[in-house]
DNA sequence: ACTTGGTTTTGAACACGTTCAGAAAAGGAC
DNA sequence: GTCCTTTTCTGAACGTGTTCAAAACCAAGT
């Protein structure tokens, strides 16, 4: 078993490793099992797809994100800003593999791909990268009308993955107008949040979210 | 050159009724240059990419998708309806091409290849798909700050992408979800655009619009 | 008719992701 | 130690998108 563990880990690190350096698609299987000392069908025999190992630098950046972000929290109360650092602290996740990001994209955007978000492959991977929002709201002490709390953490969600999108079509410096882009739609959030308390927000507000559930079944 | 545009003809046929036939993965350069009575090499000297016999089956989605709009909009005045007609349109245009979709949008998707829709090489393609949300703003007879309304075409061609996205992920018979999203987003949007004109309303609309001009810079 | 220069067409070749029949290694059971 | 089963590993082979040197074709010009 032992020796098993040791293959299958030198394939994931030698291949996250290329990744990061060459990107997706100059990293091939015949390159990871040449520097892993591997042949080529003993990768297949761990890994049924290239995609599943970007899978598995998926699953590290997550983890990343939540460490950044269980430590960027601190004592922040306000939703807003506890929604400010969980996407910041996702593009610092992500920094390293902004190279590799359009292969990566186009590799996971099919929904018949092993690495689709939204696919059935990656279920427990979605629901850890919602459990981050899940800790922005819970943490708040903002007061927010029930049925939109208990959808929030999902929908924050969304919008990440839609600044993701743009972060990988940003070329700035740095990615700096992504950063922009996620601190001034955190402090647009929270002057609007408020606004969902008015009587006559609720209508449409309710609307809103009947919609995104009939969508979502 | 009468023989040339002939041959390139043939390609793009061939390739767009193999879309249709057989989606994107199943439909081989081999195949096309079989079916299309040439040699593989051929299809190349016309056709730099498979993704560029994509981008062929794309312009002519959009030049349906004018046509039916120019038809469906008629007398409509309310710019809900008007939304909504587009909306449903673009769908009714892309409906042949569902099974396609998903390598269809992977070959549009990545920010490397020539057929982004996002890219500098599809500006025209672009610039024609948001005016049909031009017409559809500038045929309206509803009151809309001019500020939102200078916008507006653009941000509802990206709503439009937005529902794109989500049709391809849509499995439901004839996509019917997808069309009840977009009829619904039409509604809400009817519903809460008069509010934009509400004075406590112009400060955050002022920074959601200026949020985004900074982020498409 | 013959050359010339450009356009169009060909088919073999390359590297890639992936598959597969079978070899090698690793454990037990006796 | 010897046999048997299961796990692990190998490397050749397949079909793919794409490239390229060379062939074939074509339209003038002389």
């Amino acid at each position: 078993m032992a020796k098993s563990d040791e293959t299958r880990a030198k394939i994931t690190e030698t291949a996250i490793a290329s990744f990061r350096e060459r990107g997706y698609d100059q990293t091939t299987i015949r390159l990871i099992a040449n520097e892993a000392n591997i042949s080529v069908g003993n990768a297949y025999y761990y890994f049924p797809t290239k995609n599943h190992l970007v899978q598995e630098l998926y699953l590290r950046v997550q983890d990343d994100h939540r460490l950044r972000v269980a430590e960027g929290f601190g004592t922040t109360k306000d939703l807003a800003k506890r929604l400010e650092i969980a996407l910041l602290s996702g593009l610092d996740a992500l920094a390293p593999y902004h190279d590799a990001a359009p292969g990566f994209l186009s590799a996971a955007i099919s929904p018949t791909s092993a690495v689709s978000p939204f696919g059935p492959d990656s279920v427990a991977p979605r629901e850890m990268a919602i459990e981050v929002f899940q800790m922005a709201v819970d943490g708040s002490t903002n007061a927010i009308p029930s049925e939109l709390k208990a959808q929030l953490p999902e929908l924050l969600w969304m919008a990440y993955m839609g600044l993701a999108l743009y972060w990988v079509y940003d070329n700035s410096a740095g990615q700096a107008k992504s950063r922009r882009l996620a601190s001034r739609a955190s402090g647009l959030f929270g002057t609007v949040l408020p606004l969902a308390r008015l009587p006559f927000a609720r209508g449409p507000l309710n609307e809103l979210l009947a919609m995104i559930a009939e969508a979502r079944s």
